[in-house]
DNA sequence: CCGTATCCAACCCGATACTG
DNA sequence: CAGTATCGGGTTGGATACGG
């Protein structure tokens, strides 16, 4: 009994994966929109926020996310020239996403350890 | 005027980012776990619903995605034999997370393409 | 049909050194 | 401080061939 074949899916119109494998491409990539949800950082703060990042690393990840739109690059006036790089509204939005993905990478940890539906058993003994 | 030093972030104690990173991890896995959001499927389907995937690297990450939880695999009694793979509970959440960020890099394109914030300025001549 | 094994090219990232 | 240039190792993933 060969069981009969399913159309392939496409279902939906849209299935623009590849724009969310290329949007967060990049090893760090999630980490720097992280940080940066918490309020404008610079150069060397983002460094030192993610420790084993390198300076080449760091700037062609910038690069990207900036003409990417996710973030603006400012240059402030002061004495040291310094940079700020700051999420734009439309970054910010990839938060919540982010989140989500933690918190359910979160929940699989639990369920991993045996932590979860413990409780719906009720081992009881 | 040095301006003057900000701490290092870190101001949750929440920021595991390396575990959102690993659970998409893999060039493929999104978009493997979109087809499956539409319901179970086959390996042999999945192969056909991403033509450039190969054989070994979907092996791999059905492999990676069942230990972590996220997608169950269950073996057919038909006489070809056959494999179905099908989401998790935990597994479907991510779905949002995804279509999040497709439809955030939906609206970077456009604004990519200048529709956006044209309206906004009102050129005006 | 459902994979695994091997080989190999491309890519990614870190370390280091150097410029404005 | 804010990057760029270069090198070199490690990993990823595709092609192909093979096994259950």
């Amino acid at each position: 009994m060969p069981l009969k074949r399913r159309k392939n899916t496409a279902p939906h119109p849209s299935c623009p994966l590849a724009k969310c494998m290329g949007l967060l491409s990049g090893a760090w990539t999630p980490n720097i929109i992280w940080y940066l949800s918490q309020g404008p950082r610079r150069f060397s703060e983002l460094r030192a926020d993610i420790p084993t990042i390198s300076s080449k690393v760091l700037s062609t990840r910038l690069k990207e996310l900036e003409g990417r739109g996710i973030l603006n690059r400012q240059v402030m006036p002061t004495s040291p020239p310094s940079v700020e790089y700051a999420l734009t509204p439309l970054g910010g939005e990839l938060m919540p996403a982010i989140e989500a993905i933690v918190d359910v990478s979160h929940r699989l940890r639990l369920k991993a350890l045996g932590l979860c539906d413990e409780a719906e058993r009720a081992t009881a003994a």
